[in-house]
DNA sequence: TGGATATCGTTTGTATACGATCAAATTTAA
DNA sequence: TTAAATTTGATCGTATACAAACGATATCCA
């Protein structure tokens, strides 16, 4: 089928790791003079939506491993972007909260990452980012993408 | 411009991320039997390619940190996957060759390779694919992607 | 020749990633 | 109600990732 196997670019996995690696250096660039990195901001994002998820909650709403966001929230309730709060009913949950300070910076830090976004794409027509949104999002639903629980 | 800032799926740097998250995950299942990681596939197949790379090399043609490599490349000749000899020129330099069991591999290893990359595009038309190819190579041309060094 | 510079590989420190396991709390089943 | 199964959050072990600094070499150049 393809002619010659062996060159990493025949590899989607390897290109969408490349671009992935491209688009995340992008991001933490601009994060970075927050104190913030990409996935804490991906946090931060999710709680400001959905105020009160449990780390669980969170991690099956971005797929991300409960374990590594044990860590994460750990930092980030340090760093005060979050605020822990265990849960009445059900004493085995932690309720997550974005503190003040994220509340505050909710605009610039959704432009930063609007930013980088451009960046990226800056080659791109309109047609051509639509187009790469969509083959993603194809690819995502192929199958189920449960990592976390 | 972007109608609603906020959702993950908006962002392409997190569309990326999570396709390549899965497609990792598909290689890595197949991998595992054979006690290789992800990375250490990629290294194998670039050293088959250009035997007597050394790590920073290897590193520069793979977009992967000479730092992580240090570890990558001892854990593999560790693991008996390639042979590591000093240059005899410069002897800061250790040039890196695939091992008997690296060559012998070989097909089965590009096999499992090229199944996780049909299992991730399974819904894809050739058209599709073809598609996808070009726009990510497009988002990686657009500046540098000098990482590693 | 010899000092400034640069490169290679390593190590350290921090942050993902994720499989596995564990204790505590909760829910279900008997 | 109590025992069993499940869920949640934490921790451990291993493997990327990458910035920063380091020693050993090499090279450049005055």
């Amino acid at each position: 089928m393809t002619k010659r196997t062996g060159r990493p670019s025949d590899c989607y996995v390897y290109l969408l790791s490349k671009a992935t690696q491209k688009g995340q250096s992008l991001v933490q660039e601009r994060l970075k003079k927050y104190g913030l990195t990409n996935i804490q901001y991906l946090v931060l994002e999710a709680l400001r939506k959905k105020q009160g998820l449990t780390a669980s909650e969170t991690g099956r709403f971005l797929s991300i491993d409960k374990a590594t966001l044990s860590g994460v929230v750990e930092r980030m309730v340090d760093s005060q972007w979050i605020i822990r709060k265990r849960d009445e009913t059900d004493r085995r949950l932690f309720r997550l909260y974005p503190s003040e300070k994220s509340q505050h910076l909710k605009e610039r830090l959704i432009a930063e990452r609007t930013a980088a976004n451009e960046i990226l794409l800056s080659g791109f027509t309109v047609e051509d980012r639509v187009l790469l949104r969509r083959l993603l999002l194809a690819l995502l639903s192929e199958g189920n993408i449960t990592r976390s629980a």
